[in-house]
DNA sequence: TTGTAGGCGTTATCAG
DNA sequence: CTGATAACGCCTACAA
């Protein structure tokens, strides 16, 4: 069976590509009679344009880019999901690709993508990324580009964030709030903005609550896991056993903290308290429920899409592009681990 | 910027296209100083083929399409992330779609990767789906198609399964040896083949060690959500005061059968024993932690795409081809819920 | 109202 | 070894 196009539609019916192409679009100056023959033999033949021809006049490909760092992670899965959904509605489909925070295939990745000729790109930055080369080709190319979570603030782009450091500041004022007068906080890598900013929110939180900043109190994770949050509990509970509260940059290392404190019988919310941050499922069903930051996830993903589809219009009709950023909410969720 | 073309590469060194390309292509017939020039030409401008019009020739845009129920899924997102390496291991890029369990927009979409023309399809059904008219249209039109976990017997392509019915069957076994008499299921919905087959496993397994079979102690799920377990687990604790195991279709659902014993302090294992199926990572973390069945998610993608590839490359060889079906191991994790 | 011609950028064939 | 030519399928000025 092969594929049908203009032309056999065109030989079956005696009449030119050109007719048969401009009956398909509707225009105006085609004789009702054959665009309606056009149409019934196009149905008949169930002729859809090839898309690879429609590319090459148009120069788009009506497809997007994604890379993010990790996709069996709860956070990103939710924004894939907003991403791929709000690009269906307008006609976009969506190639993900996943950099698994390695700068390497990162770069590799927009390789790909710029060869692919996709009509502009989504990103969240791996851990050790910046400024990088690769991320100024895409701008140097000035091929459509938003960022969203984990961003620079050194590229020139479009974004969707959150305020990282005032929801920090504001689990652990409720920390504060539930009594907490010595607090420690288990920070994301020294690299990424966010992990910068919920640290500074930490920090101003505490100060403003004239608890005096202790350095000692921070922990730093490398690769942000459920065994590194087992890990740090232990070292927190041994270097500072008067530790009343935490916080953590994120639910899963939360969760390695609780599932200490479970198996050493360290009493949650009663001796220590814990807070997250991004609101995983998981979050709601472990003992005791984590308290944590809710984050826009899926909402995030429309976001980036829409900034995206925004540029792309913008550049299509030539109009220079001023990038925007967009910051959404966030709220506090209180559960158990901080009543 | 504009894109470099190999007529400007062509022009620039008073060269013919054909050359240019020829001479990228490393073949035979150029001198060794025609190709230089060329490679170092194309090189200073940055070229890279026109991926458009590559795909038009050559008909093959390197790009599969996967559809799936739900991203936010441990299990799903596991096999998008083995399929997405392998993929890019190979060349290839990866459209992703959602079905939301729709067979509605399941069929849209599969509509929008044949007119994108991908060069095959990556699909696990969604529930009501079955032999319908749009999967008929993938074969008809033989684009390279593998259906992975959630298939149809009645499909005939490439399938990457697990051997739902002896997995189901092994973690029944495994409550009885555990010491467990009276045995609840709760199914997921009438129409997949792998809840049919999980169903089947537990039927065979409590009938092969004496324990007769009863209806009433089979529930089933609509939408296999956490929620649907407590509610589950609540009306079997109501209707079966003396029920002493339950075997899960899924762990999410699990997950919520362990929350509302949790709830109203019925002891698992000691008064029920729960095992579910998937091995989500929750199921770790939660207490008690969750014994279940551990499905090679990732595995299964890869699987997936190296089946795909193989039928895209024996159709462009015209050999004619015969689906195969890849029966992935199974086994049961055992932890606190069936201890 | 319809059709001709040219081009998008690449690749394949075949002749020089 | 090199290059002219056609073709992939579609779109769009411009002619007729």
């Amino acid at each position: 069976m092969k594929e049908t196009t203009l032309k056999q539609i065109a030989e079956t019916l005696g009449i030119s590509i050109t007719t048969v192409s401009k009956a398909l679009k509707n225009y105006s100056d085609v004789s009702e009679k054959t665009k309606k023959a056009v149409l019934d033999l196009a149905r008949e033949l169930q002729y859809t344009p090839n898309s690879f021809a429609v590319n090459l006049r148009t120069k788009e490909s009506k497809t997007i880019g994604l890379i993010i760092p990790e996709v069996v992670h709860h956070f990103f899965s939710n924004v894939i999901n907003g991403i791929i959904a709000e690009a269906e509605k307008n006609g976009y489909l969506v190639i993900i690709l996943q950099s698994n925070e390695s700068v390497e295939l990162e770069k590799k990745q927009v390789e790909l993508l710029i060869n692919k000729r996709v009509d502009g790109i989504i990103m969240s930055l791996s851990n050790e990324s910046n400024d990088d080369e690769h991320i100024k080709e895409i701008i140097r190319r000035e091929i459509p580009f938003v960022l969203f979570d984990k961003i620079s603030k050194l590229i020139n782009c479009s974004k969707v964030i959150i305020n990282d450091q005032k929801a920090a500041h504001n689990a652990v004022a409720h920390l504060i709030s539930k009594g907490c007068t010595k607090i420690a906080h288990i920070r994301g890598p020294v690299n990424p903005q966010n992990s910068i900013d919920r640290f500074l929110g930490y920090k101003k939180a505490v100060e403003k609550y004239n608890i005096p900043y202790d350095s000692k109190l921070v922990y730093t994770c490398k690769n942000v896991t459920f065994e590194e949050g087992k890990e740090f509990a232990k070292q927190i509970i041994n270097d500072h056993p008067d530790v009343d509260g935490i916080f953590v940059i994120t639910d899963l290392v939360a969760v390695g903290v609780l599932a200490y404190f479970n198996e050493i019988n360290v009493k949650v919310p009663e001796q220590i308290k814990v807070i997250g941050f991004s609101n995983w499922f998981m979050s709601q069903v472990i003992t005791p429920k984590l308290s944590t930051v809710d984050q826009p996830s899926y909402e995030m993903g429309v976001e980036s899409f829409n900034l995206l589809l925004e540029e792309i219009n913008q550049r299509k009709e030539m109009v220079d592009f001023k990038p925007r950023t967009v910051e959404l909410e966030t709220n506090i969720i209180e559960r158990e681990s901080t009543l």
